[in-house]
Order: structure tokens, then sequence, then C-alpha cells
DNA sequence: TTAGCCCTGAGA
DNA sequence: TCTCAGGGCTAA
């Protein structure tokens, strides 16, 4: 699932890749993950230069020369290649874009169709995707008010993390790792939390994702980088996963649980409740 | 705050 | 054939 580190590695291909082309062609196969009609995308996507690529949180933003910016979310299972067209398009590419003077193309695969795709003109505007909602991510945080505004928070640890409206960035993968790392217990009651194990747990994320980044993100099912290869950090993780398997730090069984209608999957010795 | 929905492929 | 995986959104 892509999470902050699979978005930034891709993010960081995709500017190589794109930066200074121009789109040519606009091409849709799923109209449901689109959240700006196929209509106006293919009149106002042609002729423009691409800026940067860039992102917030999960979302891949891609700033074009007309002051417009295309959003893309890879939901749980979307992939992007930068690519020649192949003989035959790949099962549920649903979205390619074709540039001036290239033989390449952007091709967006989605099998389970989360992922969205919208167009907007300003990038505080909520419309597309409710990008203006979103919290900060780990490392805008400062750790103080991270504490804090946990401090304040009554709910279960884990499913702070994962509000994207609190803290920007995180999913199951990440969430689960950290909190394996701070040594805190999923269903933990965020306000019962001493600060300095807050401070802890906002270190270690910060530590995880980074990791992460270096290694190109984690291929658990389908995420995959711009050329298809796979990334190297699900090798690295502890606990997501990993349910049944020894922890490596202290060799009991990582269990698993239900939490929210996700899982969570965390270490009962080094995180106990 | 939480349950349910979207969606498909893998595995039991 | 059934169950499960989950990011983000909506409704209760």
């Amino acid at each position: 699932m892509p999470e902050l580190p699979e978005v930034e590695t891709l993010v960081r291909e995709l500017d190589k890749a794109l930066r200074g082309r121009v789109i040519q062609g606009v091409s849709v196969g799923h109209e449901s993950i689109l959240k700006t009609s196929s209509l106006v995308l293919k009149k106002n996507l042609p002729g423009q230069r691409i800026i940067k690529v860039d992102r917030i949180a999960k979302y891949i933003r891609i700033e074009l020369s007309e002051g417009a910016l295309l959003w893309i979310h890879l939901g749980m299972t979307g992939q992007i290649f930068f690519e020649k067209p192949p003989a035959r398009l790949l099962s549920h590419t649903h979205f390619v874009l074709s540039f001036e003077n290239s033989d390449r193309q952007l091709f967006f695969r989605d099998t389970r169709r989360f992922g969205r795709i919208a167009l907007s003109r300003k990038e505080k505007e909520t419309l597309p995707c409710g990008v203006g909602r979103l919290g900060l991510e780990p490392k805008e945080w400062d750790p103080a008010a991270f504490a804090s505004a946990f401090k304040e928070r009554r709910g279960r640890i884990k499913n702070l993390l994962l509000n994207q409206n609190l803290i920007a960035g995180l999913g199951n993968i990440y969430a689960d790792e950290s909190l394996h790392r701070a040594g805190l217990h999923p269903l933990k009651r965020a306000h019962r939390l001493p600060r300095r194990r807050l401070f802890r747990l906002h270190e270690a994320i910060c530590e995880v994702l980074e990791e992460a980044i270096r290694q190109g993100g984690s291929s658990v099912s389908d995420y995959r980088r711009l050329d298809g290869s796979r990334g190297e950090f699900q090798k690295f993780h502890r606990v997501y996963g990993r349910r049944g398997e020894k922890c490596s730090t202290c060799s009991s069984p990582i269990q698993r649980i239900q939490l929210s209608g996700r899982s969570a999957s965390f270490c009962p010795q080094c995180q106990p409740s």
C-alpha cells in the first residue's frame, strides 16, 4: 500500500522523467477513478507543460504551466509507469498521458480502483481530494506540538496515526512499524501516554519514514517504482505482515488484532497493553 | 467515533 | 465459494 515513502520515491522519479515535457494526449479507461471528468481533462491537459512533480502526504501533485495542478492518489493498488506503449495495454490501466516529442507515455494502473485523479486550479482549494484538510506531515510537526496535540486526544493511538486530518502520510505499515519502535501498544489511549513516550513516538515515525525512503519504499503487494522495480523496505519490517513470526527484538511471536476495520500487528512483549 | 462502502485478486 | 486486505469517504 503506497504511503508517504512510496509516494516520495515515485515522485522523485516522476519529476526527473516528466519535468519540462508537454502533454499531447489523454486517454481514460475507467471513469470511476476520476474526480474531474474525462471531458475536462481532455480539454485542459493537452498543450500544458509540466513544471514539476512533488507531493503532499500521499497525493502526487503535478504542477502544470497554466497554473493548474494534476493530482494523483494511488489508493491501495495504484501503479505509475513511464515507458514505451506495449503492444497490448496491461489490464486495469485507467489513465494514459502522451507527450510531445516522446515515444514514452505515462500509464496509471489500479486493480482495485481506489486511486483518484483530479485537476484543480489552486493548491489550497478543497475541491478534488480534500487536500486542504490534511494535517501536518510527521517531519513538519514540532515534537512538543505533536506531543501536546496527541495529549488532547482520547482515541486509540493507532487510529490517530492513521487519521490524515491529524497527521498526514502514514498508513497501516508505517503506523505499525512506528508503534513497535516506540514500544507502544496500538490500543493505548493517546491522552494517557506520558509526554516522553509521545516524543519517542514522533521520533520513531520520522526514523522509520526516512529509512523507508532510503530503501525506495515497501513493495508488499502492488506497489512498484516508476521503472516497475520493487521497493526494498518490506525486508526490514519488524511487525507488519509478520504475524506469528518472532519479534526481532525479543523473539516473542508477533500478534495481529482488528482495530476499526484495520489490522494492527504488534509484539505483545515489546508493546505491552 | 465507528461501521460500511468501494473493488479485485489471492488464498483457504 | 467464501474471506480478507485497506485508503479515504460518508452516514449514523
